[in-house]
DNA sequence: TATTAAATTTAGATGAGTCTAAATATTTTA
DNA sequence: TAAAATATTTAGACTCATCTAAATTTAATA
């Protein structure tokens, strides 16, 4: 039985190695966290003592088998409370991780387990994200960043990038959600915005925005 | 804000203070707690510091308003997700509690309001207890004992004093719940058990078992 | 490659929440 | 009402999670 913080930990490791490759950095976690650095050395040594991850000493942490299923654990409660809020609580996509943050650390199989059938066994969370199921599987799409996403070839949104309020709603505002259909009409060589179609409206966005939309070609 | 703990603390000396009258006494809040009355005693003087208690050494503590007002929105939370749990992701009233003793201290107002409409504004939870509403005002039934429901008087079942596990599984088995109308046809004298009709059926409950049922008449 | 810069760890401290054991106050009862 | 029993508080210690400041290691660069 892990405790709040260290499952928080535990994800947060998770979630940096998905992204970067090999061990994961003292820094990368106390920034990701918002803790010291000497807090984050702190808790990798409690995380080895568990065998959660492997730790050097000034070489970072990888996770162990038993860590990434402990991780995914919590990934999937995050991923399956952040589903509920959005589809029958009227959260909007933007407001539901500060609440999934709390919900992710109640334990209870049963729970996790009715909440997943509920929701009629959801794949994919509001933000795209995919959730793991029961057996801690989960499969993500086939998916590319809109930047790599060949002119007049058609796309669907499949997921975001950056998770934060600021572009979600910003998103929200251009009508660009998961599930829009996106078609690249020009890519300007000068500053590399984009302009694109989405759904049934033509508008134009930055290189910034393209590089947080993920795309199934 | 308050911690998990104060707010558990909290809704210990709310519902100590509903059962007996006056102050509330260190031990029995240990009891409940499950803590040793020196820590109790600590954190008597926490929640003093804070206002949310009156506390006079050796004397025990009563909740200022700011503290009754914090333990019910404790409570609320507590009824709505044991609500939710039973009517929707099919647990049993007697599983239900342990899982909202987590859940009652997730921090979000949109939550718990939305939580409320999605359950179409309960007034009861799965025990019969009522459910304070948004402005923390809740009714209660005028309710007794099934120990003092006269003869051949029809009441209805609507809540029940002792939730432990045990016990209500006890009374699915012998179906009785919330809702069941029960008839007492007759009270033996000599170790006060009753044959009663409930629902359907006529059975032999020991006074025990009658000391914890509550009844509308 | 020697020096500087950056990352990481260690040492020592703090606060919350808990405990045991001992001291003190209150309540019961003879 | 004085002694005994019970309840409560105090004193001192422990764990967990965090911090700051200093020391050490690794990485970058001149
Ligand atoms: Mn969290
Ligand atoms: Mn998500
Ligand atoms: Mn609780
Ligand atoms: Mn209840």
């Amino acid at each position: 039985m892990q405790t709040l913080s260290t499952e928080d930990y535990l994800k947060a490791i998770y979630h940096a190695s998905q992204s970067a490759s090999g061990t994961v950095a003292t820094t990368s976690i106390a920034n990701k966290i918002g803790a010291k650095s000497s807090s984050v050395t702190d808790m990798f040594k409690k995380l080895s003592d568990q065998k959660l991850v492997k730790y050097q000493k000034y070489q970072g942490v990888t996770l162990t088998s038993e860590g990434v299923k402990t991780a995914l654990r919590i990934v999937r409660k995050h991923r399956l409370w952040e589903s509920f809020l959005v589809s029958h609580l009227n959260f909007n996509w933007d407001e539901v991780h500060q609440v999934a943050e709390q919900l992710e650390h109640i334990q209870s199989e049963k729970l996790t387990n009715e909440l997943e059938r509920f929701l009629d066994y959801p794949t994919h969370d509001p933000h795209g994200d995919p959730i793991p199921n029961r057996a801690l599987f989960m499969k993500s799409y086939n998916k590319i960043l809109l930047t790599e996403l060949p002119l007049n070839k058609e796309g669907i949104c499949v997921g975001v990038k950056d998770n934060s309020s600021d572009f979600l709603r910003y998103l929200d505002r251009r009508q660009i959600g998961i599930g829009t259909p996106i078609l690249v009409l020009h890519r300007e060589d000068f500053d590399q915005s984009l302009h694109i179609q989405a759904g049934n409206s033509t508008l134009m966005i930055t290189q910034k925005t393209a590089e947080n939309i993920y795309i199934k070609p």
